[in-house]
RNA sequence: GGCGCGUUCGUCUAGUGGCCUAGGACGUCGGAUUCUCAUUCCGAAAAUCACGGGUUCAACUCCCGUACGCGCUACCA
């Protein structure tokens, strides 16, 4: 049978990166078996689930590249299918009817939990005569759908194919409620009836789920199906290495880090590396690359903390290696009300090696598009004695040069000007940056003057004295 | 509390009994190139392999225990 994998995301939030991670690997597991990877959308969670938050998920998976063959499929419209499946097992004798109310599972829960037993259902109403379960029907009692955990069941294992052999005593699992009392199925059921349906043929999935394996794997035995493959791997951890990440310590989902102005390739690349080690020694890989050599076989079982300075290290990799064609597309799409679009190209040569983030362009570069504001402070960081006498004189150097500025002259003009004033060219180019954008970073500052237009440079550097007459 | 799982530089990792006086990447620090910043290049510091016992001629690698961390323990997913 041809391999069918799984992404099941709960509409209960943006697209996280935990979801991501775990999206990826299924994917490229498909991919590199000729398999169907299928997305499903467990919405059963009516309190939570929100129909922006399944967009964001759709529309984030799409972004990074993550495409599903097959669905979205809705567990919200498939009721009628756990339905069945849940009074077939009661007709099996194989679940039963809870008329407990949540006051008193939480009494019986509390009681258990003050002895120190473990917290399994007591089996009130596992004995519950036909007559009594009649009676109480008629009374319009509400009822859960209890699974019946078999007595003899003993000792449940499976062999995960990243973790190996796990198992789990039966009777710590007690007999779990499949279907609420509003006829919504509960997690384990849904996920179970489901995977059954959908032909399902390796679930795999982030290492909380672990512990969900043993009970859906009974689940899957009570209604006669062929158990699916396992695996698990561990789940990111925050920055600082406390708990699973999580919004205490930063951003957590992608679209944060999509209007951040990462890459999608590089947020793949970098969620691929805290799970598996490719097996050629790189570390800057294509989805495609990925494809190719993925193997859950290398998926590693210590847990890896998310990083976001590697994070905007490989971003910064991917964005110098792009074509200045492919980055001006990149940051057009992204600086969507930028004031003059025209100067975004042009500037992509100069910006390139220094920016990490797309959005790095805006602090890099607005001094072109709007004037500049001025510091003292940062003119006095300068060794030159007197400012303002060396502005005028930049100011008549730049005056009587031959239009069109040309580079090599631009240099030579200014080198001369700083021997005669006795400072550093250093200090005598940065002195005519500061004056051009207030800033003593900029990207470098012949082509920078350029794009600006000479005509501005020099109505910056003549206002100069006016507007701040105490430089 | 119970059950499950993990533990190599700050972080991500290589390592499947001798090749390990533990290798790489990010970050940090230093240097070179440079009008700033960045890029690029070179170099350095950084892990008694969580701890304690075994097994073995030999252990980061196998076994046991301890500690610490994480996950699950719901009519959440």
């Amino acid at each position: 049978m041809s391999v069918r994998v799984r992404m099941a995301p709960s509409p209960t939030g943006n697209l996280h990166l935990g979801t991501a991670y775990t999206t990826l690997f299924n994917y490229l597991f498909a991919r590199k078996n000729k398999g169907t990877f299928i997305l499903r959308i467990e919405d059963t969670d009516q309190t939570r689930s929100k129909k922006e938050f399944e967009e964001n998920i759709l529309q984030g998976l799409t972004w990074l590249g993550l495409t599903w063959d097959e669905g979205p499929y809705y567990q919200m419209d498939r009721l009628e299918r756990y339905k069945a499946a849940a009074e077939k097992l009661v007709a099996e004798g194989k679940a039963y009817y809870c008329f407990c109310t949540p006051e008193e599972l939480e009494e019986e829960r509390l009681e258990k939990q003050k002895k120190g037993l473990p917290l399994v259902y007591s089996g009130k109403c596992r004995n519950l005569s036909g007559p009594e379960v009649e009676k109480l029907l008629t009374q319009k009692k509400l009822y859960a759908v209890r699974f019946k955990m078999p007595e003899d069941r003993g000792k449940i294992s499976f062999n995960d194919l990243i973790y190996g052999e796990i198992s789990v005593d039966s009777k710590l699992l007690g007999d779990m409620v499949i279907m609420r009392s509003s006829g919504i199925p509960l997690y384990n059921f849904g996920v179970v009836v489901d995977d059954i349906d959908m032909n399902i043929t390796h679930v795999l999935r982030g290492e909380d789920h672990i512990s969900n394996t043993p009970k859906q794997i009974v689940l899957f035995e009570a209604l006669g199906a062929q158990l699916p493959q396992f695996a698990h791997w561990p789940n990111m951890l925050n920055p600082d290495r406390i708990g699973k990440l999580s919004k205490r310590t930063g951003a957590t989902s992608v679209d944060e880090y999509r209007k951040q102005g990462f890459l999608p390739e590089a947020i793949i690349n970098y969620l691929s590396l805290l799970g598996w080690t490719f097996p050629k020694d790189k570390e800057i890989l294509s989805l495609a690359e990925m494809e190719q050599d993925f193997d859950l076989q290398l998926m590693r079982l210590s847990p890896a903390a998310f990083d976001v300075v590697k994070l905007e290290w490989l971003n910064g990799e991917y964005i110098r290696k792009m074509s200045d064609e492919e980055l001006t597309k990149r940051l057009e799409g992204f600086l969507v009300d930028h004031p003059d679009r025209e100067k975004i190209a042009p500037l992509v040569p100069l910006i390139k090696e220094r920016i990490k983030k797309l959005s790095d362009f805006i602090p890099l570069t607005d001094f072109i598009f709007e004037e500049p504001e001025y510091d003292v402070v940062l003119f006095n960081k300068l060794k030159i004695p007197d400012h303002k006498k060396a502005l005028e004189e930049v100011n008549n150097k730049m005056n009587t040069m031959a239009r069109p500025w040309n580079k090599i002259e631009f240099e030579q003009t200014f080198q001369g000007l700083a021997a005669t004033l006795n400072i550093s060219t250093t200090d005598m180019f940065q002195l005519i940056r500061l004056a051009v954008s207030g800033q003593l970073v900029t990207p470098p500052l012949f082509e920078s003057l350029k794009i600006l237009g000479e005509d501005k440079t020099l109505s910056r550097l003549s206002h100069i004295s006016e507007k701040y007459p105490n430089l």
